[in-house]
DNA sequence: ACGCTCAACTTCAACGTTACAGTTGGCACG
DNA sequence: CGTGCCAACTGTAACGTTGAAGTTGAGCGT
């Protein structure tokens, strides 16, 4: 029932102007093969009477949308609102729309989340993968357009994609190093469940333990009560870990919870390592001590870069690793006792 | 240079299945007109051949896109996370896909936000308005599809536009009643600038403080650091305020970086009562006493009365309010002295 | 056997835009 | 004064889809 509006189309305004739409069309996208007079004239007139382009008609005649996609694995990590901020950012600077989604890390959405995507004849997609690789093979099935993995295993580099991340590995080894400086021997690490990226953080931790001598512990999120579960379950033996280090801010928050359900204190009792430094992390009680990574540059770094390569642009380093920082604040204390 | 891997067309398969166009569009589309037994056979080979609609020519043909757009007031408050959330999932579930976009507060880039979107067909839009009023003249200017205004100021309500948002009024109140019965005299009241919804809730305020025989005073946000200077300058007075309430609980934020700043302890010296109740407030140092507000549901309802809108169905309750309920925690306490 | 109806298709045109291949006319040049 | 050239346009067709208006032929009642 509900109709646009009809306006003028290209084709209205050239039979009020008394030339033909193709003019009309250059005239207006700033194409040669107009005079600068008559040009004037057209946009006066297309203002005049609100013109306005049919995005539609213009993605099926250049198969180009002039929209960006952006999936993330979940919208309830704060940290992923900072990457849509400058991915948005970036992309409606230089004329580009975004199309959100999630898979909510499931593989399947995932899937059809890409395949819905190519339908509207996105022009590029910047995607935070359950897996990598099997993103790879769907996108490249249906679209060679250019593709950004967001914080996606370092195994699933191609050249077929580009990438752009954290540095992990600085990640890992900054927060054991710190933990292990402040004399803790059993240190778990809290991760969220299959994800490609997070099992090389797994290895990458168990080997800097195993090098210490140290038994590393792992614990698998899960929904959100979950994991706060899982955590107090971890944290109830009596070989219990006196730290916890985390894969993002949200699951550093759960440990809080976790914390507060068993009545551990924080730092005195366990020391929390967060990852992420959310703007909300420093006022925590007490604040956390986390591993910043800054979410908003890597959004607008992979939209410039999906736009880079539309325009044909070499683009200068096509797999990134921006660098991470240890920001130590009351969270993190020597092992009590 | 990129291109769609050119999959096959409708026109392709017709020619495949030896039947016309128009029959494979009948056939796909669920629609009558085609006998079970050849429709069966055309999804076997669109399957088989890996067709993809191209929703760029449907959109043109059909007038709409299956997108829904989401504006919001920025990208920075946590709270537009949980709304874009709930308007993402349902929107998934009923088949459309969700373009976003953020007005950062600006007027300028809201109306050309609303006409990139109306540009592109798109079948509704949610909108966290700066002047609810401004963007219903310019929606209804360009499209007479469903709206709805989400958090905007009862004001803008009209019959052109669905609505929804918490009770603005029940939150005032309880948040004002809450800090008198604790004893307090010089509440100050932070709210962002420039909202239509932000006025409606300080004259509320104001009102109240006034029918106590109290004076009110209202601090206006601006960027965060302005922000946490402004209430750090409005702490510094002799007649300082001894508690402070806030439009949302990234303002709330920002009072305890003022606190921080200023040496003021919460609730010891000053009270603080947020509104959202966002995932980490409880977790804050102290936990945050604030009006909890579902921003998740209100995504979820905007985009369910959009759709329901488009199915031509009697939108229910067109113009909503949620309740909202105060969390009494830790930020608040009787004045000291 | 005749007309009638209806299901199952087909044909045609159009949505608004732009690429490409013309067409025009003015002007410089030998 | 023709010839060639170029700027400034025009005309046509096509992108993939679907609504509307046909066309067919099988089945049915009389």
């Amino acid at each position: 029932m509900p109709r646009m509006s009809s306006g003028p189309t290209l084709k209205g305004l050239a039979a009020i102007i008394g030339i033909s739409p193709t003019a009309v069309s250059m005239a207006l996208n700033g194409r040669p093969g107009v005079s600068d007079e008559l040009r004037a004239r057209v946009r006066a007139i297309a203002a005049e009477q609100g013109y306005r382009p049919n995005f539609a008609a213009r993605a099926l005649r250049v198969e180009r949308s002039n929209m960006l996609g952006l999936i993330s694995r979940n919208l309830s990590n704060p940290g992923y609102l900072r990457l849509i901020d400058g991915f948005s950012g970036a992309a409606e600077e230089r004329g580009y729309q975004v199309l959100v989604g999630t898979s909510d890390l499931d593989q399947a959405r995932e899937t059809n989340m890409i395949r819905a995507m190519t339908n509207r004849q996105l022009d590029g997609l910047a995607i935070a993968p359950i897996d990598g690789k099997a993103v790879l093979a769907t996108w490249q099935d249906e679209s060679d357009r250019p593709l950004v993995l967001v914080n996606s295993a370092r195994s699933a580099r191609s050249s077929g994609a580009m990438s752009i991340r954290g540095n992990a590995s600085q990640a890992v080894r900054s927060a054991v190093d710190h933990l292990l400086e402040l004399g803790h021997s059993r240190i778990a690490l809290l991760t969220n469940p299959g994800l490609s990226s997070a099992s090389e953080r797994v290895s990458l931790f168990r080997r800097m333990m195993k090098a210490q001598g140290l038994t590393s512990r792992v614990i698998s999120g899960g929904t959100a009560d979950e994991t706060v579960e899982r955590v107090v379950r971890a944290l109830s033996g009596d070989d219990r870990p006196t730290a916890v280090m985390t894969d993002s801010d949200l699951l550093a928050h759960y440990v809080y919870e976790a914390a507060i359900e068993t009545g551990l204190r924080i730092p005195h009792d366990l020391s929390v390592v967060g990852h992420d430094d959310l703007p909300t992390s420093r006022l925590l009680g007490p604040a956390l001590t986390t591993i910043a990574l800054d979410r908003f540059e890597i959004g607008r770094q992979a939209a410039t870069m999906l736009i880079g390569a539309l325009n044909g642009d070499e683009i200068d380093r096509p797999h990134r690793e921006l660098p991470v920082e240890l920001k130590v604040r009351q969270s993190t204390a020597p092992p009590a006792g």
